[in-house]
DNA sequence: ATGAAAGCGCTAACAA
DNA sequence: TTGTTAGCGCTTTCAT
């Protein structure tokens, strides 16, 4: 293990002294022209890098980020933090990616390795959470932008798509199409993106004058499984759904699962829609009708969001970014 | 933004040195019963974390590893990442996800911010990767593990499934259920999963007394696009494979796309086989016949090389764990 | 345009 | 069993 270069050995070999070198890298200062050349030829010959843990110890800035998501084989998120992770390496962060994978209070743990890390900022795609075990984070004046979900506190932004409108649009599809009655598969209550499409769900069959029963709703935990067995759920009520609206894509999927067994065909007997738009969408049979949540842009928005107010000191209001939705009809609906 | 509480802030209020105090967190000697006590209130009551940047800046320790991938929208690579997290996590590592996306000059770039970013240790997936690129890191003396790939070097240890006898195990399934002619759709030339699988490939197509023939061979680039377009180019073909071999899952998918799209039906008018068994393989219709790649464990045991060699500093032989495959017979082939 | 030097918070060698 | 203290490699204030 032969030693480390230092900035001692790059200001020896280019002739000048550490703070020179040290002005050189950051740009606070002018540095002649001649002397910023041979500095980065020295840089160069003697592979020098500096070290993350001198300057994070000075500057307390670490260039990382956390992302905490619910689910990593759910093919939402990993495009999501694509996303995000493209837009953050252009301006020299690393993002690591936390997955909870339905365990409440992995959520906590994760937030406080983040913090222990001394991450620059969070960006949370959580269910479990609320502002209380954020308080930590908040307390440490760590930016944190939420996504999905908005987050009732003055220093946490947000990036989500208008879930109400969403699900309105995506019922009123059914509506239209003259299925009767429509049922929904929700996701647990009390997380806001289910709150938020079962709401929107309700409007829409308010508006077009149909009552909500809540016998044609049962509750997933968007996964698949749990699409399934909601589904089953339904499937043994009195009054079974002739289209159902998922809270989700993947519950929409194992709710195809759960049709299926029952000896039903789709969507002739039942039909069925979805919420995201991933992959898996276009390439079940019949290929999934459902709404496009772009994961892909809402992880570069949550960069941008976040690299904002890492950048700053004065911090700038509250933002609230919205994205598009839209209707992606295909053949189970 | 206030203060950050120190080990001084908490020697203080303990009453004792802050030698004691790092004793007490590192375990590296003995601190009295009631002294521990009460240095472990204090630092609940300050809600004290020690800064990783003085740490690392004394240890030279990150604990940090980077994963480096081809790809993270394939569902194949989201379970590996997990599987690894998982291990990585109980022993208080953190781990970044680099995916490459295809752009081989991406991975020499995560490499190197891996290694300015002091990462104790690497696992890459890679196939673009020559030993060259891999040069610095270990130069720098960082455990290397590779994912999926034999890299002839002492110091890069492997984890893997053996991709010969899983091609050859799909090729004979093929041949045993009668199809004829039997084809493949291949990865890119020079990359050891793709070779491997073709070697696979050819082997069991020799031991049955069948002549390779080079123009039932198309190559895709593993994504679903990919496969579509080379199992376009075999249907293309004066003669056309009865059954076609994937060398990965997504490909499989593809190449169902281009079948449909002939206007062929599967398995009736071709038959298809893939490798991995992500999620999605039990999705599509028909479901795909796959050879199991076990990601999840594969994640694990990358993770069990690395902490071993990051643990101790005795280097221990190089090691090559093989993970067994298995057939996964469904209903497309 | 450049340097000298303090000090960030920790670990570990040395001392008691 | 505990304490004193010298750095680790950098950024930045204050000088020149």
């Amino acid at each position: 293990m032969k030693k480390e270069v230092t900035i001692v050995d790059v200001a020896r070999h280019a002739g000048v002294s550490i703070t020179t070198v040290s002005h050189a890298l950051s740009g606070n200062r002018r540095v002649a022209e001649d002397t910023r050349a041979r500095i980065e030829r020295s840089i160069r010959e003697l592979d020098y890098r500096p070290n993350p843990f001198a300057r994070g110890l000075r500057t307390e800035r670490s260039h990382m980020v956390a992302l905490i998501i619910p689910d990593i084989t759910n093919p939402y998120y990993p495009t999501l933090a694509r996303g995000m992770q493209e837009a953050l390496l252009s301006e020299g962060y690393q993002m690591f990616v936390c997955s909870t994978d339905g365990q409440g209070e992995r959520e906590r743990t994760f937030l406080d390795d983040a913090l222990q890390r001394r991450v620059d900022g969070v960006a949370l795609a959580a269910f479990a959470t609320r502002a209380r075990s954020l308080a930590p984070v908040l307390r440490a004046d760590i930016p944190v932008v939420s996504i999905g979900t908005t987050i009732q506190h003055s220093k946490v932004d947000c990036v989500r798509t208008d879930d109400v409108a969403g699900s309105r649009d995506a019922t009123n599809y059914l509506i239209q199409k003259g299925y009767d009655p429509i049922g929904m598969i929700g996701g647990p209550a009390g997380t806001s993106p289910s709150d938020h499409r079962l709401e929107g769900h309700r409007a829409a069959l308010g508006a077009a004058g149909i009552r909500f029963d809540p016998r044609l709703l049962a509750i997933g935990d968007f996964t698949r499984s749990g699409g399934a067995k909601a589904m089953q759920e339904l499937l043994g009520r009195k009054q079974r759904p002739r289209a159902v609206f998922c809270a989700n894509d993947l519950m929409a999927i194992g709710a195809m699962d759960a049709v299926r067994s029952a000896g039903l065909r789709l969507p002739t007997d039942v039909a069925l829609m979805g919420y995201d738009d991933i992959e898996a969408a276009g390439l079940v049979t019949p290929a999934l009708t459902t709404v496009l949540n772009p994961a892909d842009e809402m992880g570069h928005e949550c960069a941008g969001v976040l690299l904002e107010r890492m950048s700053q000191e004065n911090h700038p209001a509250r933002r609230e970014v919205v994205i598009p939705h839209r209707l992606i009809p295909r053949d189970s609906a």
